[in-house]
DNA sequence: ATAATAGTGTCTCTGAGACATTATACG
DNA sequence: CGTATAATGTCTCAGAGACACTATTAT
């Protein structure tokens, strides 16, 4: 834009770059964060683990092709994948992350519930949920990605309404909760999470419905939904675990 | 990725797009959000003013683009550019944001101390700080950038120590206190702003040195410097404002 | 009965908002 | 002196952590 790079905004002057998308897809399954990964069936990376993604196309918007690939790979329908939170999280630049051209990214996080169908895509390399904590290496910059997702998500968690995405339609504060601890990987206090989230209105609203069993024993949980809040005044912020306290006077 | 679209992965396949950086550049002047804006010397958007930018150049990553460009727009020295904050925001992919061809945009964020030099690139179309509320319409979707922009800086400043960076190196408790009643836009009560601040460790630490006048009237302030810590915890939140409450049982 | 899970009540402590008071400069 | 700004102190209330206790189911 200076005078002295003026050709910065000439259109002739750009350099080309391919644009994708990747996708963080995270789900609670058995008290566990568990990430939607593809068996990569080319060259590079042959036979490695990777974020789902692929190349935005001509006419799309980025989020567009989010979902377009958030659908291949879960088999979810367009309705289901049109309504669900994608948030974008950052875009990788790096001039080397991709070694056989220059590919930038653009991260998206997407919550599901946890699946009947753990994989939907009729992928012939393989996909799967993984639990995140049992993720190896992955293709290119993807474990980058994922670390920035999972730390993305559980800040979210604290000032947002978001972890209801995590939750099927109609779920228990147990089940709530058990959200939280899991993407946190803390124990809460029952009585003050449960009381936390009632006093925050809109957060989730009673079902009046023949409470749920929860597996067999002990008293049956209410039945709630999820509440038209989106934020959360004041936060639910996560437990200060091991915070050094770093006074050096 | 799926077996349908498996030239999703084949290198020759993608559509090729230009990549650019965009600045949101701010800092606090005459106690105003200011943003640095400049005018463009070519069409579209001849003679409109938007934010610094530029194409991202073949082997560099965005954010040395963005460094790049700041350095550009503001005459800053390389070293300057090098230490300062400059936070990704958000990746603008809209087909159609310019008329011109297939652009999508990383946008930045930066935060700057009152310079006393408003400018320093020698851009001939023209540069120079604004007041953020006197902003007409931008050039290309650069008005939704900085209204994004805006909003992220206020949030950050909730949780991180980043108002530090708005401020010269030293600096008193009443011009960071400033910071964040211009960037938010409200009145703070002094005795409290000082008490969380002096109660987080870490946030600014007081030099040893004659208090600084402020300005003839009144007992001279001492004099902080920004310190070693980048979070709040607890959070320093904005006071909720006209939040209405919103019940509807 | 006991075990297990859901839900309620209570005490306490921290931190923030409101605001009075004191301190130190200038004129 | 009066005025202006900086800094300290105090009171109160909301919200969170800890934890005891009650309720309702299955076995």
């Amino acid at each position: 834009m200076s005078t002295a790079a003026p050709a910065g905004y000439d259109p002739h002057a750009f350099t080309p770059f391919a644009v994708t998308v990747d996708l963080a897809v995270f789900t609670v399954r058995e008290e566990r964060l568990h990430v939607l990964l593809v068996e990569r069936g080319q060259e590079p990376f042959l036979g490695h683990w990777a974020l789902p993604g692929g190349f935005v196309a001509p006419r799309e918007c980025a989020e567009d092709a989010a979902r377009r690939e958030l659908a291949e790979e879960t088999g979810l329908d367009a309705d289901a994948v049109g309504g669900l939170h994608l948030e974008q999280l950052r875009t990788y630049t790096d001039p080397d992350r991709d070694p056989r051209m220059r590919v930038v990214s653009v991260a998206y996080a997407a919550l599901l519930p946890d699946l009947p169908e753990p994989r939907g895509g009729g992928d012939a390399a393989g996909a799967g949920w993984w639990d995140v904590s049992a993720v190896g290496d992955l293709a290119f910059d993807h474990g980058l990605i994922l670390a920035d997702a999972r730390e993305r998500i559980g800040a979210k968690l604290e000032y947002t309404c978001l972890a209801t995405a995590f939750c099927p339609p109609e779920f228990t504060l147990g089940e709530l909760q058990q959200v939280y601890e899991t993407v946190w990987g803390v124990e809460l206090d029952r009585p003050n999470f449960r009381r936390k989230v009632l006093a925050t209105p809109g957060f989730v609203e009673a079902v009046e419905a023949p409470p749920r069993r929860t597996g067999g024993r002990g008293k049956p949980a209410a039945v709630h939904r999820a509440g038209t809040a989106t934020t959360l005044h004041p936060p639910l912020l996560r437990p200060p675990l091991l915070r050094p306290e770093g006074k050096q006077p």
